[in-house]
DNA sequence: AAGATAAATCAATTTATTTTGATTTAATTT
DNA sequence: AAATTAAATCAAAATAAATTGATTTATCTT
């Protein structure tokens, strides 16, 4: 308690403390698993550049990869954005599958969003 | 909803993504209202650069700001670190008082830490 | 096997952030 | 009023991160 790893949360936040980044997280929310060729079309952007900004989410763990042939498909690691993240930003970076009840509209009342 | 301002997350995040900057938060969460001087020992830390660091975390809304002569005492910003981040974060950034349940030791269970 | 495609990596450049030491501002003390 | 102190600001230098375009690796197609 007295000895927090402070340089881990650090590279963590570090990873968030950019827009394109933030933006990649949320489409990969919204549309679950996702090839690398889709969010170079989606973001226009260069696919060097998006590789280099996917493997600072992979470092911090905020995404996970799985490779099928020449294909990288990404995904958000729903826990780990929990452990760190506020139920508040649920409505952005965590979706509505995946066990949590966030971003839900009930028939009576709507969740954070 | 569609039109997220990643661009002020962005900002919020890159003032976390520092570890001085998340210690310098801890020591203000365990001491609360605490004088620039004070910081200066406890980090060892040049004055202009103290200064540097807690301008960015004042910016960002994490911490507040108090003037009484020529000094200054820094506060933590409880609702903007709330808004943010999770509750198994308010081990680190919440302090126990503030009205938050976190961190408190109570006879059956104790919370997050 | 040759050609095409997807994605990662690399090196060089550009851009942004941090550090440093000096200066400034303002309040307090003698 | 002069000297001292606290803290913010500034400009220059140092360090770190992002962008670019080219290259590499591996798989897939013909």
């Amino acid at each position: 308690m007295t000895d927090i790893s402070f340089k881990d949360y650090e590279s963590k936040f570090k990873a968030l403390a950019d827009e394109k980044r933030l933006q990649i997280m949320y489409e990969l929310t919204q549309r679950g698993n996702t090839c690398v060729c889709d969010l170079t079309d989606i973001f226009e952007m260069s696919q060097s550049k998006l590789s280099y900004h996917l493997k600072i989410l992979l470092d911090a763990g905020f995404i996970t990869r799985e490779a099928r042939g020449t294909w990288s498909y990404y995904e958000i690691n729903q826990e780990e954005v929990s452990h760190l993240l506020s139920e508040e930003l649920c409505c952005i970076f965590k979706s509505a599958q995946e066990g949590n009840n966030c971003c839900e509209v009930t028939n009576e009342k709507e969740a954070c969003c």
